[in-house]
DNA sequence: CCCTCAATATGAGTGCAGTCAGATTTGCCG
DNA sequence: CGGCAAATCTGACTGCACTCATATTGAGGG
């Protein structure tokens, strides 16, 4: 099978690195990005302090690593969630309302998170990053591809861009959000005059 | 005149503040922002170290204080900018070239800003970012209302809203730029076709 | 002019992210 | 197996952001 394959080395490497991740997770949520030091993620993680540098370069990879998977299957989800409304905006709505349901259960960790968006230096980082945009991405583009066979949306828009931009609307609101430039009903509205309007551009 | 009207006191405050920021400025230029100290700047600056503390909660607070005031300056040079190209499409480029062409001369602490503007915490942070944002969104609106007076843009658009998406749009292109997502070619380009894309929306 | 008190400044101290030289483990070959 | 080179782990150490108890300074009343 699959671990057997990569030898005693490579699979041990691989266990410690989901220990730490792990550890990371239950320490972030539980105390927060901040309050949580590499030493207590080391120990829960059951390895040398220094080690944790082995498998991140620097706590804020830990974030990153930690966000990814969860993200992956929450893109998954938003999709599902906006299928079951109708029209193009009301999809959008749906789809990105996902994301922010999930972030207002831990907004501290949100908080560190969008901080480490803005600027994302490692190349690892950027890796995971670009995986799960594309993910993202690509599920929009499903949808705005639907409208158009619908009719609903001018079929000679390019999907990408038209995704590419609804996403850019959103996370600029959201960082409104939780920097506390909006409160939550003007996040949805100001959400849904933009998405509007851009969307008047595509149909 | 208005500095005696301050009293000793307030004058004196107001000046060690001018000193730390210009002292800010000049390392985080010189050797960048990661390697510049607050003990370094507190030295230039002639004050001690805990002195830095007392006028910026933190030393990111430092990094929004430096850009506020060039980036004030930015914006009305971005908007003259804009007034000397043809179509709006063209006249948003040049504005929000501008920016571009600011962060590409000193990339590293670009980055900095980047992750410091990702989130906002510090109600003074959020102040100066507030005042920034109302102006720059102000000169997207003029442009486009310009546009409106013109007949090239439809009438009903709400200005605030398109100003906000323009804004939106280049922000999120500006950050895959700056983390390396993009090279400058491709951001050009997916800058060009999402604003030409939205203003369609808009007209 | 001096005295008092609040505002401000000071710098030694604290805790943590991240480093690195040396110790340990692993895989591999004869 | 024995032993060797490379990969991995370790934890004491370093440097820095930020804190805080104490000292200093300025404003205003007597």
């Amino acid at each position: 099978m699959a671990t057997a394959a990569l030898g005693r080395r490579a699979q041990n490497k691989l266990e410690k690195r989901g220990r730490i991740v792990a550890a990371a997770r239950a320490l972030f949520r539980h105390k927060g990005f901040d309050a949580t030091t590499s030493q207590e993620i080391a120990n829960a993680a059951g390895v040398a302090g220094g080690t944790v540098f082995t498998y991140a370069r620097t706590k804020d990879d830990l974030l990153i690593m930690v966000f990814h998977d969860e993200m992956m299957e929450l893109v998954e989800r938003a999709f599902i969630a906006a299928g079951s409304a109708e029209g193009l905006v009301d999809q959008m709505i749906a789809f990105f309302e996902t994301f922010v349901a999930y972030h207002e259960r831990d907004l501290p960790l949100a908080h560190a998170l969008m901080r480490q968006l803005g600027y994302v230096g490692s190349q690892e980082q950027r890796a995971m990053v670009s995986e799960l945009m594309g993910s993202l991405l690509g599920r929009l583009a499903l949808l705005v591809q639907a409208a158009k066979s619908d009719g609903k949306v001018d079929a000679t828009s390019a999907l990408i861009p038209s995704a590419r931009s609804l996403f850019a609307i959103y996370y600029f609101h959201l960082g409104a959000l939780l920097s506390g430039y909006l409160d939550r009903a003007q996040f949805d509205r100001a959400l849904r005059t933009d998405l509007g309007l851009l969307l008047r551009g595509m149909g």
